[in-house]
DNA sequence: ACAAGATGTAGTATCTCTACTACAAATCAT
DNA sequence: ATGATTTGTAGTAGAGATACTACATCTTGT
């Protein structure tokens, strides 16, 4: 649908924990290089990913995942 | 994955708004269909589409999506 | 009883998501 | 400076999500 961009704060969760991205994939179950893809923003995940993802962070979904732009948090 | 199936609660929600699948798919953006697939099971929705549905009903992504069956309500 | 609306089933086509492999580039520890 | 870890890029392949059409069934209002 070209504007069905979901927009994530992935990379920040995890440095914020200091894990790298093979820790976060091997904890979700999926490969690394996925973790990679969502990151770089080259596709959004499946619900179900999403769902693991936030639960892994200890967040609600909406804190990880936005259909709108987050804000910058420094300067 | 086999597993990864996500319970929802989106024909309870619509119930309780008094809407159709016709109503909530326009109000959506998608096809009537998709919403039958949906509350059927048949599919779980990308998350683009699960976030537009939780706003729709302004409740959280958590409020209508699970990777754990919702228990019941009544009796 | 009839019509209208709501829902279920079926089938095809297309696009997205995920896995996986391999290699390149960058970063970091020692 | 060497090796180990992390990240990026590229390509293929399969599974899942969505659109769409058409028809069947079930409900509901009148």
């Amino acid at each position: 649908m070209a504007d069905d961009v979901v927009y994530n704060r992935i990379a920040m969760l995890r440095a914020e924990r200091g894990i790298s991205r093979r820790q976060l994939a091997d904890a979700l179950g999926v490969h690394y290089q996925t973790v990679g893809y969502l990151e770089r923003g080259e596709y959004s995940p499946s619900l179900h990913l999403a769902l693991k993802i936030a639960e892994y962070f200890e967040v609600s979904v909406e804190v990880v995942f936005s259909t709108k732009p987050f804000p910058r948090i420094g300067v």
